[in-house]
DNA sequence: TTGGAGTTTTGATGTTTGTCAAAAATTATC
DNA sequence: GATAATTTTTGACAAACATCAAAACTCCAA
């Protein structure tokens, strides 16, 4: 039932049958439509969420324009970070941009399995690990690559990104202009 | 003697008397002249450095340019982490611009610690949380944010930066050139 | 199947930033 | 303290990208 679940975290560390089963107790499925909010803007952000099936976008507002700044899919764990980890209120949203299974757990719950179960410590860990180097290696990108460049890597790395979000979406995460990708498109 | 070491892990999580002294014989003071390669592109990196005193600059070649995409500082942990973290040879070069004082421990030593003491694994697992947010800002403004607006930015934030930096490298850090910065600054 | 909302493309034009070259200022070295 | 090396600034022009407006395309619901 919650087999991906357990067998994305055990691409991280190995862990026993008895945290399995505790696992089991304290993750929650959810199932929402299409544009639901998991996360607003302004409220404190108390869930993980274990990404099943579905797509989400993150984004925030400046200067009344709607920024995406980035996109969850399948077997990624998404909430807004900065809130849940330090429990202030979330600068930006998470909307679902399909109608999506989750897996939640609460900062609470959480909390008490990181201060009981070292295998959970050692799994949270070393996931931060590889989602810090993978922010890091978009954070490169973003920053020294032309938006031809990112747009291309795009096409190469993530084609699924571009089937399932609209370009305006896509234009907005890559940081320039919706009428600036058309044009990059049309070129390639 | 490696006081400013054991209080910034003091500020992530508690440790016990134990686990101070087993570090005190886990870490290696090294120092260093200005210009030294800390890390080299191609090579693995072994070690996780803490900055005690000094300042250092990760850049990449691109076209033969250098593109300095981060800075490190006191107090700051410092290494290449995709090669640490992966053991796979380091795409960047980590290069002192100042004499400095480093804290140094190996990659197999951390292990190591990690494996036999939960205290340490819980003060990672944190660590990695601040560094990760911490990263994800510096992300948002990299790709949604002007040139004018990041250097002002640095200048409010991290006015030690531009003291301690040339201009060139603040540049490249900023992703604009060096004749751009100079006009942003001419003009504030 | 058709009207309309939403999305994508195209056109014209302006702004921002990059590049190349040279001058000015600063810093290092003897 | 004079000279060389490096860094920063300035100028002229080119390229990349944004903005505004309108046209073309998609897609779904009545």
């Amino acid at each position: 039932m919650m087999q991906q679940l357990l067998q994305q975290i055990k691409q991280f560390s190995t862990i026993s049958k008895e945290t399995e089963e505790l696992l089991h107790t304290c993750f929650e499925q959810v199932v929402y439509p299409k544009n639901q909010l998991l996360v607003t803007e302004g409220t404190v952000c108390r869930h993980l969420y274990f990404m099943e099936k579905g797509a989400l976008r993150g984004y925030y507002n400046l200067d009344g324009k709607e920024i995406t700044h980035w996109f969850g899919f399948e077997n990624d764990f998404v909430t807004s970070f900065h809130s849940f980890i330090t429990q202030e209120p979330a600068v930006e949203n998470l909307q679902l941009i399909e109608g999506s299974v989750l897996w939640s757990i609460s900062k609470d719950t959480l909390n008490a399995l990181l201060n009981t179960n070292p295998e959970i410590e050692r799994t949270v860990r070393i996931a931060y690990e590889k989602y810090y180097i993978r922010l890091e290696e978009r954070y490169v990108n973003a920053q020294f690559k032309t938006a031809a460049e990112r747009y291309e890597q795009l096409l190469n790395e993530s084609p699924h990104i571009l089937e399932r979000v609209s370009l305006g979406q896509i234009a907005s995460y890559l940081g320039i202009s919706q009428e600036t990708l058309s044009r990059i498109r049309s070129r390639i």
